[in-house]
DNA sequence: CACAGGTCTCTTTTT
DNA sequence: GAGACCTGTG
């Protein structure tokens, strides 16, 4: 242990700040600092809780913990946020108007009430998007806002006052299928404890030492959480990284570890600077690209790893192209001898690049494990059984009832459901209570039988699980239903088989938790169920090659990694580019250096210049991030192209390419090209260029060329007006090679980047 | 009520 | 390119 790990281990009282840098040993100290308090301070074990944010952490953390102390290591709590706060919800929840048996939404639950209330409040969604209001939703929760908060918050806001209607509606219909959302879980916790002093002080006592893992990552809910529990005894340690912190988007607050010092007074800070993973060249390149952003605590990796190889950067025609000589490339390593295949990793921006390679993969045999996409949980197959047993264990959740209710068809439609939720609004009772008086219910005629046989169908099994295992009940439904029958009879062969496989796996797993809790109950399995990832699941034994994002990458580390679709539009995504603030910018870059940093020995950063996006092809140029590290760190050369720009005069009649807008997107209005679309569809205008010619003009621009072009007669703070988007405020003005790059925030259409020469803005 | 076929929207990133 | 959504027909 070198002096500052060591600091940070013995350092048991009071707040402590650890700025752990990237594989510098956090969980190291984490672990032994568990060991110190209890071995060496006589701390009771129980005394003692580490947060973390993934399952996968915190059962690494616990076998760590495990093995380094002898004794009473059981009664650690090691576990992640929402674990944590479900375990105190189930025992107290009632206190705050909830039943203590409460389910756990996902995602896909949450937008079906969110339609729910669509439907009731009669919003059209052509106006009002699900995704948005449930989105909008999230950040309130995150922030602690109920919706009366958010509704005082916004008054002068029209749509954002219809958000807090939805919002009302949906926590409403939440609770009455006595159900949480991810949020509620962090939020309604906050809420027991402030309503409740008493269940507060009793877990203030009881956890003298807190601990919490990626604390930039935290959001300001969970940030009070901690801070609440911590209040009385003020022992909190909380390690961190704010260079990666790339959780903006779902409302981590960097301030929660920026803010500190300033919230806990008197706190000590020690920053773990020595990196143990990584050479030289990595860690070079990766502080490169971090250096370029602002605001950040001080702070310099070094290695004592010294090493030749440079970083690698690879480029090809297109993504295809890239995936077949990647997947080459990690078959020719394993054959050498050199790396196993379990020793590489592939990251990419967004989960739809895993396709190709993929596809490659597949083709050339060589074992692959796709980490995240679509999460087991999350097909519809195991959303469908898992329906049956929320069912059983929690009747009053209409969502999982109305699912199934017809699947497999029973011959009970939409009119039918309808009826039944008249009904069942009239008399306010549950769904399922109103399908228990079917008979009752005006207007069904034969479908009334239909849903009465649905129903004992339910009663039957809630009978059974008394006295059968979930996994026989389980089976039993999946045999009577017929839903492997259902299955073969409405997909493709392949399709089917997949699927029955996935079913086949939720039985194993049903078997596994059965085994391994003497005191199984389905709420328990259910509870796992809602709150695993597809990362928790990773050994690291199988010798695979692992394909996944660079947000699930995050704390893990790998001999070989490869950054796949190092362009601008890709990563950074086109979003950010065009439409994002600088700090939504920082956010990609501090992505990047998560990226940078996983690779231990060998890093390869892989760009393509055509690519296959949403349907249609991109022409994109390099990643600003390469771009951003020092030549003399990277081999393989930087594709040899054509500045979009050259060809350009002014005074000419623009070029054939100018004139003809045979993509439909429109150069002349000041636009970064971002994208050409050769798209299948037939163009009323036909190209008069091939393919080759429009990709010499719209390849990137080379580095490190000398700017020019002439100084704009506005400056930043000047208002200006542009021809499409009227009037606006300049931003930023940056050189770029050819061209001034001009950032203009538009009145009515936000933020934009554009050059100079092309826009034509007008100073007002 | 079920199903086939067409149209529209979407993408960052996830506990 | 996929999946959700809509619409018309039997």
């Amino acid at each position: 242990m070198n002096d500052q790990q060591y600091e940070a281990t013995v350092y048991t009282e009071g707040p402590l700040l650890v700025i752990a840098g990237a594989g510098s040993g956090k969980t190291r100290v984490l672990t032994h600092r568990i060991a110190y308090l209890i071995e060496e301070e006589g701390v009771n074990p129980y005394n003692i809780m580490a947060i973390t944010f993934t399952n996968k952490a915190a059962k690494e953390m616990r076998e760590r913990v495990d093995r380094i102390v002898g004794y009473g290591a059981e009664s650690v709590w090691v576990m992640t946020f929402h674990s944590t706060c479900v375990r105190i919800l189930r025992r107290y929840i009632d206190r705050v108007g909830y039943d203590n048996n409460f389910t756990i939404y996902d995602t896909d639950d949450s937008k079906s009430t969110m339609k729910a209330v669509f439907k009731k409040l009669q919003i059209d969604n052509k106006q009002l998007k699900e995704a948005t209001v449930l989105r909008e939703i999230s950040r309130a929760k995150d922030e602690l806002m109920s919706p009366d908060d958010y509704e005082s918050a916004n008054a002068a806001d029209f749509s954002k006052r219809r958000i807090a209607t939805c919002y009302r509606e949906y926590q409403d219909m939440l609770r009455k299928n006595n159900a949480l959302d991810f949020d509620d879980i962090i939020r309604l916790t906050v809420y027991l404890f402030k309503a409740c002093p008493e269940v507060l002080e009793s877990y203030q006592d009881r956890f003298k030492y807190i601990m919490v893992d990626e604390y930039q990552d935290t959001n300001t809910a969970q940030f009070t959480m901690v801070k609440l529990l911590a209040d009385k005894y003020k022992n909190i340690c909380v390690v961190g990284d704010d260079d990666q912190s790339i959780y903006k988007f779902r409302g981590a607050n960097i301030m929660n570890i920026l803010n500190f010092e300033n919230v806990y007074s008197g706190a000590k800070v020690i920053k773990l600077e020595q990196n143990y993973r990584s050479t030289q060249n990595i860690l070079d390149a990766a502080n490169a690209v971090i250096s370029n952003n602002k605001g950040r605590k001080n702070k310099a990796l070094w290695t004592a790893r010294k090493d030749e190889e440079r970083v690698h950067f690879r480029s090809f025609d297109s993504g295809k192209e890239e995936a077949e000589a990647i997947c080459d490339e990690i078959a020719r390593m394993n054959r050498k001898g050199e790396y196993g295949y379990k020793d590489v990793a592939i990251l990419y921006r967004t989960n739809a690049q895993s396709r190709e390679f993929e596809e490659r993969f597949v083709h050339d045999n060589v074992p692959y494990k796709l980490v995240g996409g679509v999460n087991f949980y999350s097909r519809k197959e195991i959303k469908d059984i898992l329906a049956y047993l929320k069912t059983l264990d929690n009747g009053v959740d209409d969502l999982q009832v109305k699912r199934i209710i017809n699947v497999p068809k029973r011959g009970i439609g939409d009119t039918t459901i309808n009826k039944i939720q008249v009904y069942a609004d009239e008399k306010d009772m549950s769904f399922y209570n109103a399908c228990l008086a079917a008979e009752e219910v005006p207007g069904l005629a034969r479908a009334a039988s239909k849903v009465k046989n649905f129903t004992d169908m339910i009663e039957t099994y809630k009978a059974r699980l008394a006295e059968h295992t979930i996994y026989d009940v389980t089976k039993q439904i999946i045999e009577d239903t017929g839903y492997i029958e259902e299955i073969r009879g409405e997909d493709d062969e392949i399709k089917a088989e997949e699927r029955v496989e996935n079913i086949d796996e939720l039985l194993s797993k049903i078997k596994d938790y059965e085994e391994e809790n003497p005191e199984s109950t389905l709420a328990g399995f259910l509870e796992e169920v809602a709150l695993v990832s597809d990362i928790d699941s990773v050994s690291d034994d199988e010798s695979r090659v692992l394909m996944m994002t660079i947000h699930s990458a995050k704390g893990l580390e790998f001999p070989v990694v490869y950054i796949s679709g190092m362009e601008d539009g890709v990563f950074p995504g086109y979003l950010t580019i065009n439409t994002g603030s600088d700090e939504d910018m920082e956010e990609e870059r501090r992505l990047a250096y998560v990226a940078i940093t996983r690779a231990k020995d060998r890093l390869t950063l892989s760009y393509a210049k055509s690519r296959m996006v949403r349907g249609e092809t991109q022409y994109n140029p390099v990643s600003r991030f390469v771009k951003e590290i020092p030549d003399e760190l990277l081999d393989g050369e930087l594709p040899k192209v054509r500045n979009f720009f050259d060809d350009y005069d002014e005074d000419s009649s623009p070029s054939r390419f100018m004139k003809e807008k045979p993509f439909g997107n429109s150069f002349d209005d000041g636009f970064i090209p971002r994208k050409v679309s050769f798209g299948s569809k037939p163009k009323t205008t036909k190209s008069v260029m091939t393919q080759q010619e429009a990709l010499s003009k719209l390849n990137a621009m080379p580095k490190g060329m000398p700017s020019g072009g002439t100084k704009p007669d506005y400056e930043v703070g000047d208002r200006v007006r542009h021809h499409k988007f009227g009037e606006g405020v300049v931003k930023d003005i940056t050189p770029g090679s050819k061209d001034y790059q001009v950032t203009v925030d538009f009145d009515e259409f936000g933020q934009k980047i554009m050059y100079a020469a092309f826009a034509k803005l007008q100073k007002v």
